[in-house]
DNA sequence: ATTCATCGACTACATCTGTAAACGAACGCG
DNA sequence: CGCGTTCGTTTACAGATGTAGTCGATGAAT
């Protein structure tokens, strides 16, 4: 399929991740604490967070148990795997599938720092053994 | 802004992107020729080549130059620019701008091929230095 | 019990995307 | 000189997305 980022193939938009990125901080948490996390931020209001929470349950990605009159949210993804899924789409789109040209670029438009190449110094080694 | 991917700050869609792509391996092309290139692929109709272009070129990112009774379409932005900057909101939006963690995450799902680790060890030689 | 704050559900609505058909102008062939 | 073919332009329309308002139920506080 095109979408391979949620167990049915949904698509979270940008939107939807900010939400997402509140609840794989902390979790369960209300639709008003979610928007304690993410309206400052985003500028959003608390209807906002409300409909894309609900559209998240929708595509199920998100968990709602009930805690009295309200509910509480929980991911039902990891975030490892959604940002994997994202990070391969992009390889895979934009690269041929092919991570070595994404790191060129990355090198070539100066993102990457000191700190990283010394990370990845590590992680090479790690990897290659 | 938000969007830094064309200099208006409009964004590319995915199969704005398809378009983009035939023109940057070849260009000028004609929207027959563009449709010739990804028709197949995309499983699309002229028609939606057209819609496509025009996009492009209301979004400024593509360039038409009249060739008698139909144009010529080239890009107006480079391949490089544009894979740069979405390479960059993808580690700014999932990884707090750290490269690292991105390689680490496409290692951990099979990504990364043992050609692409030679490859990166081979960059990283040569960054580091 | 009455009021007030809060919650989720439903509704709204503009914009962007994907995908295309309709249409009228113009070119090329016969 | 018509006629079909080929262009670009305009219009269409459903689904996704961003952003939020309304409303009825319910819970808390007095």
């Amino acid at each position: 399929m095109k979408n391979p980022v949620t167990p049915e193939g949904e698509r979270i938009s940008e939107a939807e991740y900010a939400v997402m990125d509140a609840l794989w901080q902390a979790s369960p948490l209300s639709a008003t604490e979610i928007c304690a996390h993410v309206c400052q931020d985003r500028d959003w209001s608390l209807a906002t967070v409300k409909t894309l929470v609900s559209r998240l349950v929708a595509k199920n990605v998100v968990d709602a148990e009930a805690d009295g009159r309200r509910y509480l949210y929980s991911p039902r993804i990891q975030r490892s795997d959604y940002v994997g899924g994202e990070s391969r789409r992009l390889v895979d789109r934009l690269f041929g599938g092919k991570a070595a040209p994404l790191f060129a670029h990355l090198a070539e438009s100066e993102a990457l720092s000191d700190d990283d190449l010394a990370e990845m110094e590590a992680l090479l080694k790690e990897l290659r053994k």
